[in-house]
DNA sequence: ACCTGAACACCGTTCAAGT
DNA sequence: ACCTGAACACCGTTCAAGT
């Protein structure tokens, strides 16, 4: 009953380089990078460890010497996408009005979010339970929650240590965080060239659901 | 170099129970109710239809006769979770104040969200793009999001399809699917025997978001 | 019509061995 | 110290064959 069988390592065509040479040195950022590369190409379903390493040229195996597993590849490439969310957050445009203030900021969010669509989604993906969490992941995400903070603090006028602060960053947070995700997920057919109208028309939304509550 | 390999179909000790019977019948339904008992188990990563097939007691192929493929048996998951989330906000406390209404109908859905959070990962998962989604996960789908305008429509008292009803609602479902996402992917330690204080604490953040706008 | 085992092309991960 | 191939235990999916 037992039958043969042909390596799967038998040399077809895509990947799977020769590997002439042996040491590369500086493994990580590279797997890294082509992580990144392969991640756009074919979502955040579809990434292999096995893919990436054959990209950078180096066996499967090597990889696991500068991650402990694949989830802690994964969790360096969303903290990497949290730490550039923070910037997105960062370099938001000034004003002095806090109603465009508050639009600046979700606007950035919002328009990191569509621009990484697969690296927000990995961001946020079901990988990531509370065990399996890195440091660096959960420190890149406060980081960003720390600037959506400052942002609010702004908006309000009030210190960021406060408690008003603090419900109005998560209210603003799980709104645009909410937003993004249904739009990338589809649920919305709205015009892609136009965020910003989506984005006017939801928080228009809470103008008519709050000015007969206050 | 070609090495002859144990076949892996090696009687290991869980599963592949003997199949001493052949033709099992009415296989979708059993298929659907164990993928959702191992959804439960295993979180929506890590599911298989192997593994699925193994616990019904058939053979994994026999699962293609019956969905196209994984991600369509997923696709009917899911439909089946959009379903009952329609049914819970469906099944709300009814009250006659606007603010208790909007309150509740956003409790509904938070309730769901946490009593169900594999399920609900799953619904709102990487695997579903645009073009691999099935008409049943769709309807299903913009069903929930139609019971979420009726209630907004409720709570403004104006028409179901008036444009202030559907910015409003999908204000709502954004703010109250982010903060679900959110919590469920660890971001917050809340108490997770009090999810109503947090709800209502966001809902607070709104308050002094627009009290200052309108 | 419905289900089966065998096979193929993938995965993640470990480990003894090579440089 | 860093990388390798071989191996093991899984995957999704197809297909010719069985009932």
């Amino acid at each position: 009953m037992r039958l043969s069988r042909v390596s799967y390592q038998n040399m077809s065509e895509s990947g799977s380089r020769k590997r002439s040479t042996y040491h590369v040195g500086n493994l990580a950022p590279l797997l890294l990078e082509e992580a990144r590369n392969l991640l756009v190409e074919v979502g955040p379903a579809k990434l292999s460890v096995r893919a990436v390493s054959d990209r950078v040229g180096v066996s499967s195996t090597a990889a696991y010497h500068h991650f402990a597993n694949k989830n802690a590849l994964l969790c360096h490439l969303a903290a990497a996408g949290f730490r550039e969310l923070h910037q997105a957050l960062r370099h938001r445009p000034t004003t002095t009005d806090p109603q465009q203030a508050l639009r600046n900021g979700c606007l950035a969010y919002f328009d990191f979010a569509h621009r990484n669509p697969q690296l927000y989604q990995l961001m946020f993906g079901p990988e990531f339970n509370t065990e399996t969490m890195i440091p660096e992941y959960v420190n890149a995400r406060d980081g960003a929650f720390g600037e959506l903070k400052r942002i609010i603090s702004e908006v309000l006028n009030l210190p960021v240590d406060s408690a008003k602060v603090f419900s109005s960053a998560l209210a603003s947070w799980s709104f645009t965080h909410g937003l993004a995700d249904l739009t990338i997920h589809g649920v919305l057919d709205y015009p892609a060239d136009n965020l910003e109208r989506l984005m006017d028309k939801a928080m228009r939304g809470f103008e008519y659901l709050f000015e007969r509550h206050l």
